[in-house]
DNA sequence: ACAATAAACTGACCGGCAGTCATTATGTGC
DNA sequence: GCACATAATGACTGCCGGTCAGTTTATTGT
């Protein structure tokens, strides 16, 4: 008898249909101006459902971290199949970190959100805690291979760790997309309708006289020259 | 009569009091989970006399922050003006960075955050905003002096923005560290005490196989080599 | 077809917190 | 010691996360 099978089936539907609805709105509104009755709402059940499926707050956002991150992870990996030298798969990295910045805004503010720990408040099921913890590994590891597979080629230095190098330049851009979302939220505060790349150019010339995408593809360069055997300078 | 200067001194004071009451629970419990009661008891104030002097939670944070950056600015300073050569300074400017986390978890945390904006809700004050633009601008120069001077010396890269490496610096940092709260916060959500680096070592070596100071230093040499007229491999 | 049982769903309610404001207390000038 | 301004108060409002007793809907056994 599969009613059993079904009914499970059915509840993950549901569960992925508030994750959807939920994401909706929250790259609208971000996670702390979202409240769950909204999300209720905006798929038609009572607040009290909404419990049902997700034990908190923050699971619920935490679960749509994940959900970002793997389809972060997706573009990365769908761009980079279509690259054959491994300059190009190199670039790519940054490159569609950096398009997934500007096509979504919504979403790179959730998955650069950290969540404030409340020490008192009991914590989040291990399972998701895994499985955010897998979900990032699976990202950083991508990276990895990448720059193991210039190693590989003779093409980077080998005494690094290639973990670390995703690591760094994973940071390093996420540092300094938000350095610009300060200046821009320092300088506009409450007036701007959402994240673009125009916007933030315009204040990256503005404060600081320089190009914002500029300054990134500069940052990764940096640390992709010290990585290569034979940095182009 | 001097009598409307001393109130205008008291006024002065009393900000500054609760300033830095609310740091010290701030410090401890983070921003969000600190309510504008606790504050007020800990100055012995009630929570309308929080409001005469800041209009808002979000103010008050801000105000905080500005206060931290500044704070940040002056250990900075102080230990660049310790050191003669440029090679030292160069380096001095990372662990500060690094001192200021060990030291000052919680200010460090507050220099990090993020506020989520509203864009119902009216923004602060235009003065406010000016304050913390020219205190952010006050710490990169900082940097940027360093830069310039190395550039003087003939020893870094004349090709380069001075400030786009002091950004990129702060940047990267940022990032990383924030990368490592949230492999934290991941491991262990809500059971830790506070942020400190040898908990921070441990997770990194835990779950990345490496040291977590090493890896800063790392991407900290990999800007620097990349702004070096001859890179140090 | 229908009762028994289980599962999904609801929304009134609670507690906590940001922010307000009518009222009270304190100090100053004359 | 009175008139006035300024500082301070804390009860109150509205909002939101989270709960739970009760209701609706689906499933199973006979």
């Amino acid at each position: 008898m599969g009613t059993a099978e079904r009914k499970q089936r059915e509840k993950e539907l549901r569960k992925k249909q508030i994750l959807k609805a939920a994401e909706k709105i929250i790259t609208r509104k971000g996670m702390l101006s979202t409240t769950m009755e909204e999300i209720a709402e905006s798929c038609e059940l009572s607040k009290g459902t909404i419990y049902l499926y997700f034990k908190n707050k923050e699971e619920l956002n935490l679960s749509i971290l994940i959900m970002v991150l793997e389809n972060f992870t997706r573009i990365m990996e769908k761009n980079l199949k279509k690259l054959n030298t491994f300059e190009e798969r190199l670039r790519s990295i940054g490159e569609s970190y950096l398009e997934f910045y500007k096509n979504y805004p919504g979403d790179f503010k959730i998955m650069n959100h950290n969540p404030e720990q409340h020490p008192e408040i009991e914590h989040s099921s291990r399972e998701l805690e895994r499985d955010l913890l897998a979900t990032s590994s699976k990202l950083w590891g991508v990276v990895e291979n990448v720059i193991r597979e210039g190693m590989d080629l003779g093409l980077i230095r080998k005494d690094i760790d290639p973990l670390e190098i995703g690591i760094s330049l994973w940071a390093s851009s996420n540092g300094m997309i938000q350095i610009m979302e300060h200046i821009r939220s320092d300088a506009q505060r409450g007036v701007h309708e959402k994240s673009n790349i125009e916007e933030m150019d315009e204040y990256s010339r503005r404060f600081m006289g320089m190009d914002f995408e500029q300054m990134l593809r500069n940052l990764w360069a940096a640390v992709n020259n010290s990585i290569l055997v034979k940095p182009a300078y």
